[in-house]
DNA sequence: GTATAGTGTTCTAAAAAACTCAACGCTCGG
DNA sequence: CCGAGCGTTGAGTTTTTTAGAACACTATAC
């Protein structure tokens, strides 16, 4: 919408921190913009930005502004959610911040799932730990966040909450993949791959493994499950990962996953969570919707 | 601000019902005004308004983008009053909406009381029926209602309830002053002014004054108290209204109030409300506080 | 029926706003 | 002390918005 170009050259220069690397992004030349936001101050009686040598910061007043103007773009999207809605969710977008765990199999499944009942329903989705996920909700990045383990804030809301099971990833070829669950302490007698700190799993084994660090024998820690995965084909080594980011074990997969006792490991925590009070557009409120239910059938069948 | 203006144009062609009228309050010829609203039109893709041979009425996409439109007006004030907060209330404006009986004496009081406190503050007063106010409330012309028995709906919140006693009115000569408290069935004697269907006092009298419609003798309806207290001049007719609204016996005035025993009439319920939702701004956040306080304490005081 | 008064709309040109380009003054870090 | 980055300004250009007059349409009154 063309009114509130203004609206996104603000969003832009707090973003980017500077006028001049803001206009690269938007296409303008710094001294438009810079002419726009002295308008903008005029207009409000207060200075927004406070001028630093190498950029803008926020004031106190501009912190006000900002989560206007933020609300203002979100709701647009949603109002427009809704006209279209008016028609049967023809069209509409969905962004999505997620967990790693999600990325190979369960978020492409849901939104293949629901785009084949809304084909006009777009989706961006963006992997990212815990802590940054959360940002973008607040930023109003992304409409919905799906979680493992999150530190929840009062400024986000809970949809729901999932109790996940750790498992141990390993090789087919693997010792251990002749039984159908593992204990914790079997896992220590090979080599350990690790999620890294920025992954929730790590947060619940840390605990764990601090108490039996003689005995663990951790050859990698990593920020990927596809690197960790990687790993494994030594047919040595042992991952570690949540139930729903486990890889198909039907389709010709290396890597198989095998339950971890609940004596030794407590389950993760999966949520799906959006800002709180903010009203989410059409689309973003359906497949909402069909995550709830599906992780609710997720919870009692297990 | 300037890029809202288009936002200003819905808003007014909504009110006016047609572009032309609209055009004479927004000082702008028709044609721009209907240039701009083909463009919003075009870049929503849906058509908002529904042209008539006699105006415009709003679609169904209308009426949500008119939300959005009014919703973030009132938002932006909001906005601008909590940047202004930053220093102190300085400046800020406060809209109410209230009913006939808080004009005389409890509205002036608590103005100037507030006013007293943060002389920046300006207000505007809109003095209506129950019916009215509420509207008001929706569609975002005033920020706090004051109503006496009002029928609430779900889009507005109401933020305190006090009960007010009914109150008979007469002239200080009249046979009945002599009296601390006087009966329902005493004032029958004397004609009866009362108010009419769109004052909030007359639906509590209505029910008592059916049963006994032979002895009462209806001299006059008014929808005007002020009118009801210059015909009281008589000395002889009776007049009705809530505690609240009654003139102050201490200043030199010739009518004055006697409550009516509680058996005969209960209270009426005086509310003060919000659209639910809704963020105040500063100021009218402060006055709401002041009034439901003040409020309040006379509840307890009763 | 037909006139009429109201409506939304389109065409033109003019006014206003937004933007570009080039230059300036400033502050920080090497 | 200098250079790289920053925000800012002035003059000129482009885009957007508005004005004014005319047009097409539809209810309503006569």
């Amino acid at each position: 919408m063309k009114h509130l170009r203004l609206f996104e050259y603000i969003d832009a220069v707090v973003r980017a921190g500077s006028i001049r690397r803001a206009s690269e992004t938007l296409y303008i030349t710094p001294s438009a913009l810079d002419r726009r936001i002295q308008q903008v101050e005029e207009e409000l009686g207060t200075q927004i930005f406070e001028r630093h040598a190498k950029g803008m910061r926020l004031t106190a007043a501009g912190e006000i502004f900002l989560d206007y103007v933020r609300r203002h773009m979100a709701d647009l999207d949603r109002v427009r959610s809704e006209i279209e809605g008016l028609k049967g969710l023809r069209k509409g977008h969905v962004a999505i911040v997620a967990s790693q765990a999600l990325a190979l199999k369960f978020l492409p499944e849901q939104i293949r799932l629901f785009r084949s009942r809304y084909p006009g329903v777009s989706f961006s989705v963006r992997i990212a730990d815990r802590g940054e996920a959360l940002k973008s909700l607040i930023a109003f990045e992304a409409d919905l966040a799906v979680v493992v383990f999150p530190k929840m804030s009062s400024e986000v809301m809970q949809l729901i909450m999932v109790a996940q099971p750790v498992v141990a990833l390993m090789s087919a070829l693997h010792p251990l993949a002749a039984q159908p669950t593992v204990r914790l302490s079997e896992c220590l007698n090979y080599p350990l791959v690790l999620p890294d700190a920025s992954l929730g799993v790590r947060e619940l084994l840390q605990p764990i493994l601090i108490r039996r660090t003689n005995k663990a024998q951790i050859s990698a820690e990593t920020n990927s499950f596809e690197l960790m995965r990687g790993l494994l084909q030594d047919q040595r080594s042992i991952g570690f990962q949540i139930a729903i980011g486990t890889p198909d074990s039907l389709q010709e997969s290396t890597i198989i996953s095998r339950p971890i006792d609940e004596r030794d490991v407590p389950a993760a925590p999966l949520i799906c969570a959006q800002l709180r009070g903010r009203t989410l557009s059409v689309a973003a409120a359906r497949f909402a919707d069909q995550l709830t239910q599906q992780l609710d059938n997720m919870n009692l069948s297990v």
